[in-house]
DNA sequence: CCCCGGACATACTGCGCGGGATGTAAGGAA
DNA sequence: TTCCTTACATCCCGCGCAGTATGTCCGGGG
């Protein structure tokens, strides 16, 4: 068997990413421990200074390079489909059963950095702030595609429609989170798919 | 002339509370420092501790005096008023002109607060959750009001509904103010304002 | 085989903040 | 006037943290 190499950067280097990534969800930016990080990751912080020039840099590289696919995975299924609101709904529906432990304990990892951080540090603000416009973006192009195939109201203002989307998304994690409130969070739902249905012809 | 009484405990007090509140408002409570306080207020540290065991109660004390008055004053006209989704419209058409710099800047003191801290401190979260409790059920109870006197949809749920556009509100507050963002926040208004019409009958 | 630069490891520093210990003066009651 | 409680004022401590200085070792190019 061949030993493994006692120096691997690359892989050191997503080792720290992934485990800030996981401190961040749970203690928020300022509240994360470095040393709570090198401790989970086996790393030491001579290490992590030589990777990253600072706290804020390790973040910073977390948003894009973490943070960012793991938005574009969670989110594309639905963008995707033909019928978004069809999609919405049936994701609305399935929320309950499947992943929803993990989004009440910890919230929207992307909603917890933007709401703590986007006002404070600019670099946070400027890659959280793409992340969101595409987001954004996404809805919108989803909605005049459903205008153009007749799934979808034509009075509809795409664009503010998929503000208030967004809107309404990240606000009921909040809120949920904040309180571990399933009760709340499923009257959310509901409350969501109530508007998807008026958002139809 | 009488001269003030050198010791005003009440006005003392209040005063601490007011500067927290502000102090508070800008930083959050992790972040707010007990000297900027005692700066702005023009206290000592000695008076402080006088009044309040520690920091956390001092911020617990601003959630129940200073917070709960001020989300009860900002929402009754609206929830009070006949027809709640002509009132709540006509709300979000005036807030682009008036009072809206202040949101933006600062964002909601209630939502703020709420994000930082229900989950990690029971104190603030069952105060806080109070607070949220009966706004939901204020606007829960007026729109059954609505269904009616016949200017809601009876197939409206309205506990559902109500806990779905105070998600969107907060919502579209916090990622409104982490950037700034007029566009955005004008944006999720119309989203809002397309939502409350499609409330009616 | 050498050796130099990159990839780590370890120990230390500085600082901001919450909090407490201790001192002092006002003012009402007896 | 006395006295004791309340309402403050001042100063200091300890803790947790980000960041740094410095040492060491691997591993590939010459």
């Amino acid at each position: 068997m061949t030993a493994a190499p006692k120096r691997q950067p690359d892989r050191t280097r997503q080792i720290l990413l992934d485990c800030a990534f996981e401190e961040i969800r749970r203690s928020g930016f300022r509240a994360a421990s470095l040393d709570a990080i090198l401790e989970r990751s086996g790393v030491t912080k001579g290490a992590l200074y030589h990777h990253f020039d600072s706290k804020t840099a390790l973040g910073h590289a977390v948003v894009e390079e973490i943070l960012r696919p793991w938005m574009d995975s969670r989110w594309q299924a639905v963008l995707d489909a033909e019928d978004l609101i069809e999609a919405a709904i049936q994701f609305c529906r399935e929320l309950p059963q499947q992943g929803m432990d993990e989004l009440l304990t910890q919230g929207c990892p992307f909603n917890n950095l933007f709401n703590e951080m986007a006002a404070a540090d600019a670099g946070f603000g400027d890659r959280l702030q793409a992340i969101l416009d595409a987001w954004r973006a996404g809805i919108a192009a989803s909605l005049r595609r459903g205008q153009r195939n007749g799934s979808v109201r034509k009075d509809v203002e795409p664009v503010a429609a998929a503000a208030f989307l967004v809107s309404a998304i990240e606000g009921s994690m909040g809120l949920a989170r904040a309180r571990q409130s399933r009760a709340f969070f499923e009257a959310a739902l509901q409350g969501m798919i109530g508007y998807l249905q008026s958002l139809r012809p």
